[in-house]
DNA sequence: AAACACTATTTTGTATGCAAAATAGGAAAC
DNA sequence: GTTTCCTATTTTGCATACAAAATAGTGTTT
């Protein structure tokens, strides 16, 4: 055997690109996947649009062959669709798939945030309080892209917590839909100060291990997420027609 | 506007199998995906199993193009896994990530029969009880196969009472891991009994709409399926030591 | 005989080529 | 002016071709 056995090179434990699980090592072709899914999920390829094999293969540098391999498996993972004859699209952002998803999605944190109560240590809870106070920080100035950074790492937090792999890979799943809609959301301040303070009672609840009152909180917590989703959603609409 | 809409042809609601949504209509090199998967969920390739992409094109009639865009598709449901440069195998079935799955299907089949205990019509109540029956009547003739098949019905069913796409394509893709164990389940006669009693009492508490009974009864009727799965892969894993 | 090194073969990963389908454009008919 | 039909172009879907990597095989050295 030669040398160079290529250590693993993961850096960033929140990405959560690698679905292909652990047996990959270093970068392949499947930069691709990451890309086109970045692209999509922050907005910059709106939902609807369709997927130009030659200009985004041209766009990625790269030929159709990888690029069509990254299609199919962002079509399983449902942020794309495919259309037989006619190519792909970004996935719609309807509003009754929305509410599905903000369903799932709140099983899932409910789950996790149970479990957490049980598995957590108090380094991780130390972890999660720091990353809280980053959040207000970010609340106070108004800066809501930040805001929504250490939201987002709080939440994943919980789901490390729960350590069930299988579980945080579906929720990621679920969430890259919900995150694109976020990045059209207007968020209100009386809304976002009702989120921050929901954020302080989970807490709480976890300092607390009430398993119990996490879950409804969590649940709760999603319900009116998906109630901010909405408005955004409808705002966009409209302006739409307009 | 031509004529010719093609009308969908998806006879069977119980396939599962379109994952790509609505807007797929007829056939496609998509053919391969659901064989692969067939290929892979019946035990056909076994977990571990190296995909040699020459060799299972040939044997799925296609060429390598459309079979690589079929392990890729794959990949992202976690049936098979990528390695760099050495192409693909069967995703292996480890204990750990059985627990996993299952703790996650236990979450959801409990959201989808608190969902169900609202929203379910007489007629699918109907529906589920002539499936249990049919269920009991293959249990009575010890006929394993069968009353699987009934078994995975009456829970597809609950999942379709919730309606919630997302929930039930989430579902599918986890159960498909299950599946695959399942072959190897060696089944005693007490465990049988056991399950089939569960399955009694979940009807029961369909019928009375009792969501938080049919939650608690769900979930522990997954933790027993798990204890089955547990000891058929012990079981196997022990053979393949001898 | 075991370990290593080197070569040959296989296998994967990506690019390209080609046929079928879909789309777009334009002329003719109403 | 609108609709319909036909053609030209584009785009997808699949097969093949080629390069890079991995694997297997063979011989050499110790």
């Amino acid at each position: 055997m030669p040398i160079t056995p290529v250590p693993n090179a993961l850096p960033d434990p929140l990405s959560g690109t690698n679905i292909t699980s652990l047996a990959d090592r270093r970068l392949l072709h499947e930069t691709v996947i990451d890309q086109l899914r970045d692209l999509i999920v922050q907005g910059e390829l709106a939902p609807e649009t369709k997927l130009n094999e030659r200009v985004l293969a041209e766009k990625l540098g790269t030929s159709r062959t990888p690029l069509r391999e990254a299609i199919k498996f962002l079509a399983s993972e449902g942020l794309v669709e495919l259309l037989p004859n006619r190519g792909a699209v970004v996935a719609p952002l309807k509003p009754e798939k929305m509410k599905e998803v903000f369903v799932v999605l709140g099983a899932l944190e409910a789950l996790a945030g149970d479990i957490a109560c049980h598995n957590a240590t108090e380094a991780d809870i130390a972890e999660i309080r720091a990353l809280h106070y980053h959040m207000l920080a970010h609340h106070a100035r108004g800066e809501l892209a930040q805001y929504f950074r250490y939201n987002q790492q709080i939440h994943i937090k919980f789901m490390e917590c729960a350590g069930n792999a299988t579980l945080a890979q579906v929720y990621r799943g679920l969430n890259a839909h919900v995150k694109r809609a976020r990045y059209m959301a207007n968020l209100s301040r009386e809304r976002w100060d009702k989120a921050v303070k929901e954020h302080e009672e989970m807490l709480d609840a976890l300092v607390k291990r009430d398993g119990v009152r996490l879950q409804t909180l969590l649940r709760d917590h999603l319900a009116n997420k998906l109630v901010m989703v909405m408005e955004a959603l409808n705002a966009k609409n409209a302006e739409a027609v307009r």
